[in-house]
DNA sequence: CGCACATCCTGGAACGTTCCAGGCATCCAC
DNA sequence: GTGGATGCCTGGAACGTTCCAGGATGTGCG
């Protein structure tokens, strides 16, 4: 009755953890019953059921993941690959855990470093016996991701894969650098320029994207790329391109390349958006920090991660799926760094 | 002999993956066998070992951590809790994969977002039975650490912690800001002002060394610190406070802080490092952007990484530890936005 | 030749869960 | 009363490993 004060685990190695039989022996019932309790399943009496819980609580009971996976055969985790370097990969894994929370699945990350690459971040999450992987803007080859796929479900995030086996969930990168052209039409502006992501996820179609629109504003003559990357430092190299002959107007590849460009002009004293309009891609929480105040084409990453956790437990469950691609739409985002053009 | 074909595993749901018994009938040896072969345990002829390597490779045979944590009562697993908004908290992660490389442990990452607090984090890791828990700059308060480090070993990164149980590997603070503070008065400045980090963790300790740096050279009378916090959005609000009243240099609670007061001043028009030197703390990816160039107090990563991974394994093993409390020495990095003062 | 001692291997018992088949009350309808 | 539900509970067999106690062989040495 009161020999609770032993049991509080202290030192670490000595007294394993308490177990369900724990449990069990203390509130006087089965381990089965115990389990039910546990996973709030019906079957036990509302009186029981309260000394059960009782009694975990008093032991600080915790049930062991594992065993408990082991033994259902199902691990209920979904492996996320990220690069933990970009804040665009951050803000989607905010989401998916956001996502994944009342879905009964767990997620586990895996992180892709500089020291650690994508191979290896998989094959940690295959060990753990993940039942999905989702992948965000993965640089493995499409035939790499293929023969994944055929072990288990992969869904890609944030880039294309042409291959029937992957799920992908993306947002219409095309459209998104549309939009972005048009507001600077809107704005008056016709010499605008394209920063590009060069071979970066996503890049082509920005790119197809830009040259399209600005075809359909009658701008083809004006179509200039500008090699870009995906960083700040891809960004202000670009910059210092530019400002030998800067035009009205850049519609960058992301925020964070976007960032670069915006430091480097305001070192060399071109005011914007006065001079110069910018807008970025991605509305990283990069370009909502005030001070930047960054116009930008917001990729709705609250619907990609429910689609992606969505799309991944389906599979993962065997119900039958709709269509391979899901694509979010993008939606303009007006700030500070866009206005109207005054032409020299 | 030629139905390997069919044995690639194809439909997720239907064929389960190969397990040890599975190899083990189809190299003919037993199942403890093949175990003692996959963990290259010896007790195995090296023609045997070959043939169950062939099997093994063939079903795509692949061990599950589960069962095999579950029956050896270890885990091998380190939980990291870290915050994935921050890019220091993500220059660390990177580090303490490298660390724990070669150890035989894993890294478990639980992330911390808006949305999924501390104690969320840590829950997921529990029950995934991590033998340590490695903690970067936690918020929780001290009690509940002591009160964690109960159940399992606590390794607190970035943030002192005066509690006996719980072990501390962190940088220097106090020395750390000493060395900026030292730095600027060698360059001629005397009118120093500091922007603090609120109550972040390390802010307290960067502050004193501010403090006791200033007074040490004799400028106890110029003290001037300045509310800050740790985001960009705090530094470029600190900066605006500071612009009617401009100090000849100022050191900043983090190169993220670092990174908004920048960029108030360049947008203010002040020349940095000719009107204002800014020096940050952490060097932080942030800081290394050549078009940043921002000079600041290194902590040493790899090192603090190594010797939490280090102590966290010493820990779980349970091997006698030393000191507690592991301190790393911050090193000054001069890069372009400090300079000689010149007096107006 | 017999005995100790490697070396290579096997069988079966754990580990902490979940799941399944069933046991024993109690209750209701006929 | 009897038969069948229904509600609550139990015991024991999995899950895929590792670990331990031993069983074969072969080898060296007195």
């Amino acid at each position: 009755m009161c020999d609770y004060a032993g049991r509080v685990p202290s030192f670490h190695g000595e007294d394993r953890r308490p177990t369900l039989s724990d449990v069990a022996a203390r509130a006087g019932v089965s381990k089965s019953l115990v389990s039910l309790v546990m996973r709030a399943e019906p079957g036990a009496s509302a009186e029981t059921r309260r000394r059960v819980q009782e009694a975990a609580d008093q032991l600080g009971y915790q049930p062991d993941s594992r065993a408990r996976l082991l033994r259902s055969g199902r691990t209920r985790l979904l492996g996320v690959v990220f690069g933990i370097q970009h804040t665009f990969h951050a803000d989607l894994v905010t989401e998916l855990y956001a996502a994944a929370r009342e879905t009964g699945f767990e997620l586990a990350l895996s992180a892709v470093t500089p020291g650690r690459d994508e191979p290896e971040a998989i094959n940690g999450l295959l060990q753990d016996r993940c039942e999905a992987l989702l992948m965000v803007a993965p640089r493995s080859p499409v035939a790499a991701l293929a023969r994944l796929a055929a072990r288990l479900p992969v869904v890609v995030l944030a880039r294309g894969v042409r291959d029937a086996a992957v799920d992908v969930v993306r947002n219409a990168d095309a459209d998104g650098m549309h939009l972005a052209v048009d507001h600077l039409v809107r704005l008056g502006h016709s010499r605008i320029a394209h920063i590009d992501g060069g071979r970066a996820a996503g890049a082509a179609d920005r790119r197809r994207g830009y040259r399209d629109a600005m075809g359909w504003n009658g701008l083809a003559a004006s179509v200039r790329i500008v090699p870009g990357g995906l960083t700040e430092e891809d960004g202000a190299a670009a910059a210092r391109a530019l400002l030998d002959d800067l035009p009205t107007a850049v519609a960058v590849f992301n925020d964070r390349c976007a960032t670069g460009v915006l430091d480097v002009l305001t070192r060399a004293r071109v005011e914007v958006p006065a001079e110069i309009s910018v807008i970025g891609y991605d509305d990283d929480r990069l370009a909502r920090l005030s001070h930047l105040d960054l116009t930008t084409v917001a990729q709705d990453t609250a619907a990609m991660a429910r689609l992606a956790v969505g799309r991944a437990i389906e599979r993962a469950e065997g119900s039958p799926v709709g269509r391979r691609e899901l694509v979010a739409p993008p939606r303009l985002v007006v700030r500070g760094t866009t206005g109207p053009c005054v032409s020299r």
